[in-house]
DNA sequence: ATGAAACCTGAATCAGTATTCATGTTACGG
DNA sequence: CCGTAACATGAATACTGATTCAGGTTTCAT
């Protein structure tokens, strides 16, 4: 199992990173390529040869750059989560306060998982080949949105309360409205789902629409 | 394929429904194992000698109730979805208007999924093994609750909006919530989590708290 | 009681597929 | 220009695991 050559141990492990531009380009053809596969055909539905196939290359140069099917899959989510947080990062950069920069973000969300529809079933299949992964991803991401609504807090933008269960609460309805608008009917009409939420966060659902809790 | 004996055709059709005390018993037996293992060691995971070693009975047993793997799987998810709607619909009953209900809903639903863990799973997975499946189980709920919600607008409860949108994202708390504080990292403060939904039902996360919108 | 239908058994089948490897081919530092 | 490290090939390997089936066992209506 640990050969006797090469570096300390533990990093990169396995297949090596490539030494050439020529095996960098094969090996990020074979990334892509798994997107792709991963994304239409399923983890489980989809076998390497699948991949290679889309790649242009034979099944044995896969394993040149990933140790194993499940290897890909794990640096692929890790890939796709840090692209879409740039995304979103991006499209909510202008925002003027929280509750606009959740317009926003959601807006973003739902338009980059119609472009990218991979995106969502690569991760959510992680979750039963490698709950880690899956844990990791949400956990950081999770974090990183906390930390926004405490300083969304902190500038009175919105009431104090347990920001760790708003953002699990937030991240869901991303997620099944990605589902439903995004992968499902594709409805170019954002502005309405966006519009809705928007509200909900805004004012609640109840019809008074403000102070009347315990 | 199509044997010349029985029944008409369409119907429950591949093999048979029991027909006496003795086949009900073990039909059940191998059901419920196959809940559990697909529940603890995932639908890939699970072999058929998995599921007919935990109920008890040989590899070929399975055969004479279930047509494949995938079928059953597909009737686990019709059968744990009417479980789960039944026991909510039960325990929402009390409620004195649609906010209560969501109150009781939510909380009966992070209770009953720390009860049955493997629903998650087996609904999730599903997902992927067969998409319409898990359609069906989110659009057919989703009607009811979307019928609901139009009750409580029409009785001034809530606020009219779009209740189509709203019920995926109610869903979409309610599913997120219980990944995270149900099945992950099981807290008994069900409490803190259902005020802090609550709370964003009724009012909103704007620090205003109500009527501010467009 | 009794025999046909229903049920149960578990070894054998059969297909798919991740991974390996011996063998070419290509790139590039010297 | 070479020679060697990198890279690429794809048939062969090795294994897994769903499904079948020929034959025993149990149930129950008559």
């Amino acid at each position: 199992m640990t050969d006797a050559v090469s570096i300390p141990a533990v990093a990169g492990s396995g297949p090596g990173v490539p030494k050439t531009a020529r095996g960098e380009r094969t090996r990020a053809r074979i990334l892509k390529a798994a997107e792709e596969t991963f994304g239409t055909l399923g983890y489980h539905r989809a076998g390497i040869a699948d991949i290679t196939r889309a790649a242009g290359v034979a099944s044995g140069t896969f394993y040149t750059y990933f140790a194993s099917k499940e290897e890909t899959l794990r640096e692929l989510v890790q890939e796709m989560g840090r692209r879409l947080r740039a995304h979103l990062e991006q499209e909510t950069a202008g925002a003027r306060d929280r509750l606009e920069a959740e317009e926003l973000g959601l807006r973003a969300f739902l338009q980059y998982l119609c472009d990218n529809p991979a995106l969502y079933r690569v991760l959510q299949e992680a979750q039963f080949v490698d709950e880690s992964i899956y844990r990791h991803y949400y956990e950081s991401f999770g974090e990183r949105y906390i930390r926004m609504l405490a300083g969304a807090t902190d500038r009175g933008e919105i009431r104090p309360g347990n920001d760790e269960v708003r953002v699990w609460a937030l991240m869901g309805i991303s997620n099944f409205l990605g589902l439903r608008y995004a992968l499902w009917e594709k409805e170019a009409r954002f502005d309405e789902i966006v519009a809705t939420v928007s509200d909900l966060l805004r004012n609640g659902l109840a019809s008074g629409g403000g102070r009347e809790n315990r």
